[in-house]
Parts: structure tokens; sequence; C-alpha cells
DNA sequence: AAAAAATTAGTACCTGGTACCAAGAATAGT
DNA sequence: ACTATTCTTGGTACCAGGTACTAATTTTTT
């Protein structure tokens, strides 16, 4: 029974490990990566109260519905000015889901997020990257705030750009950084 | 017909209004709300390309995915290992939503709030804020890919603490940052 | 009243399951 | 070597929440 369990046993694990990482497996694609029958996918996901696809599916949907802050599109916030090669600005108000939530105030990633991928905006090219960056946050944010990040084109040297961004909540500034971006040539970007 | 087509039109904007609150609403609520057979409630949503049940679900959790790492928790990425007050180590696997499209390159917010993160998160106070930074990023990530962040304290100095973050994918480093956090006393901050 | 539009009803079929029963294979204990 | 136990597999009936389609019925328009 040693050399079974153990088969079984790893196998739970290895179950667990590939519903962690994607939910969306039904017990026929287990039953394939795991090279058992779907009753023994089954019978497995019983033995550890895994609840069914849709159940799973549910659980997520449920969890992870809040407010949307870093998925959509490639910039943080919204872009109310640009001048490609140049400057830009973006609006990022700050909802109960980017902030600490002892104390409403908005985490240091957010307003970093807002201004990097701004100063990648600013780039005039199909992608970049940021290489390093030095930042300083002025003062806490707090939820139901707007912030006001301004990014302008200090430096460009072949690829290599340096970009300031100020951040502002009504004209206070909350964020100052300073971006080196590369700018990607189209190709040769390995996957 | 303009009776007729009147109250098509206005249970229809009803019909997405009550997706839009709860997504999670069969066709057989639907016409138990909207009054209506079932039949009519799938014609409706027909005409107005509304997906069934299943693939709102889903769409909602796949949504939901990719904002759980930067909406959701506090942390982003997985904590594997705490020591508070001294070290920690986090893991972050690349998803293709935290990727710029065209290059399946990750976004260099996301690397950031994922130290950031940890290096708030190692510090022994119920809150923390950044209040400057100073990072690097040393070749790109891609999708794909696990990034190991192991955060270390440097130096303490009442309610500050500089805090060095490294990143690594296999061994290899690929980003570099020191922070400097404050601690947060638990009362006095304002909403 | 006839035509057109909207609604409802009914059927067959699908996916991804649950719940249950029985047969077969592997392993353990003796 | 043989039996008991555990694991695995197969099969069936059933369910929710649909799709896709056809047909009948009601409502509205002309």
């Amino acid at each position: 029974m040693a050399k079974c369990s153990l088969n079984k046993n790893t196998r739970q694990r290895q179950l667990s490990r590939y519903l962690e990482e994607d939910p969306f497996l039904t017990d026929e694609d287990l039953a394939c990566i795991l090279k058992v029958s779907v009753q023994t996918i089954r019978l497995d996901r019983f033995d550890m109260q895994i609840p069914e696809l849709r159940e799973r599916v549910k659980n997520v949907a449920r969890g992870g519905r809040q407010l949307r802050t870093m998925a959509g599109g490639e910039l943080v916030g919204d872009l109310v000015d640009l001048e490609i090669g140049n400057s830009g600005m973006s609006i990022l108000p700050v909802t109960p889901a980017m902030t600490l939530s002892k104390t409403s105030v908005a985490r240091g990633h957010h307003i970093f997020a807002q201004a990097n991928s701004l100063a990648i905006a600013v780039i005039d090219a199909g992608a970049a990257l940021t290489g390093a960056a030095r930042v300083s946050y002025k003062r806490p944010v707090y939820c139901g705030e707007k912030i006001l990040a301004k990014a302008v084109i200090k430096i460009k040297k072949g690829n290599k750009y340096m970009v300031k961004v100020t951040s502002e909540v009504k004209d206070e500034i909350v964020f100052k950084g300073k971006f080196l971006v590369f700018a990607l040539q189209e190709e040769g970007v390995p996957q």
C-alpha cells in the first residue's frame, strides 16, 4: 500500500498545485495532466475538499471583484494630456482598494505605478522599460483624493531617457520621481 | 408596437443594469425579477450580446485575478518567508496581465510593487509607508517567470527603516532596490 | 381583420459536474 | 501463496444552466 499511497499523495499535492496555478482546469483536464481517470480526480477533490470548477470560478470571481486599479491598460490612471517625446499628465483617483486597510493611506506602489507608467507613456517608442528610478514620497495620500502626475522628459541620449515625474494633490506635491527609461526597438525582444 | 417596443427596450436596459450590479444572476432569476419568461430573457441576452452566466462569472474571475495582485491583499506576491523586524521573501509569478502586451515583458511597477510591499511587510509595525526608494532593473522579466524577492532590514532609526530588496529569477538578479520606510503609529492617522 | 412583432412553450443536446454502485487492479499482512 | 484492504476505474442516473432550434400564442400595428 506504500507505493500506492505515495502515488496518491503526490498526485493530490500536484493536483492542488495545478489548481492553485490555474483554478479554471476541469476534472477532465486534470485527469489528462495527471494520467488518471476522471473518477480518480473526483475522489481526490472530494478527499481534499476542493470544490468543483464552477464553484472555484465563482470564488475567484467574488474574491477578486473589487476596484480596478492596475489591471486594464498599460497605463495606471487616466491620461489627460500627452505630448509624446516631451511631457504628459495623468490623474489617478485613490480608491479604497488602493489603500492600507487600516489607515486609508494609499500604498506607495500605486503612486509609483502611476508615475512609472506615465514616464513610459511619454517616451516616443512602441515599448519602453524602466531601468532605474529614484523616488520620494512627500506626504501620504488618502482615499478619495485625486493624484495629478506630471511627467517631463529631461534628457534623451539614444534610446535612454530621463523622465521627471511630479505628483500633486490639489497643488501640493505628494511624490517626486526620476525615471531612467529605455526605449525598446520593436523587434529583438525575446519571448 | 410602440408600447411593446418601449417595454422591450426598457426591460433590456433594466436587464443590463441588474447584471452589472450582479453578474451572478441566472436567466431564471432575471425572468422572475422582470416578470417575463426565461426564453424572453435569453432572446434579450442574445440581442444585447450578453454571454451566459458561466461565461460572465469566468470573465469576472479572470478580470479579478489580474486585479487581485495589486488590489486584493496588502502584499503583492506570495509570502514564503517572513521574520518580522528582520527579513522576508515573496514569490510573484508573472502573468500575461502584468506584461506589456507587445513584448510579454513585465511592467516595471509590478516588480516594484512586489519589492515595495515586501519591504513594508518586514517592518514591525501595524502600518508603514514608503518615504523614498532607489531602484534599478537589471534585466527584463518575462511572462511565466517567477520573481523571488528577498528583503532585509539594513538600518533602523526610530520609526525609520532602510530595507534592501533583491529580486531574482532562477538565481539571476533582475531588480535591486533600497526602500526608506516609515512606521506609522497606530493612531493619529487622519482619515 | 390581416400582417408583423414580441413572447412563450417545447424539444434535443451540451458541459461539468454529483451521487451512487460495482468491477478490476494493486498492495499489505499473514 | 492467499486473502483482505485499499485504490482505481467504469457505468449509470440525475442536475443546473445553459445553446439551438421550431412552433404556437399573444400583442401590437397598420
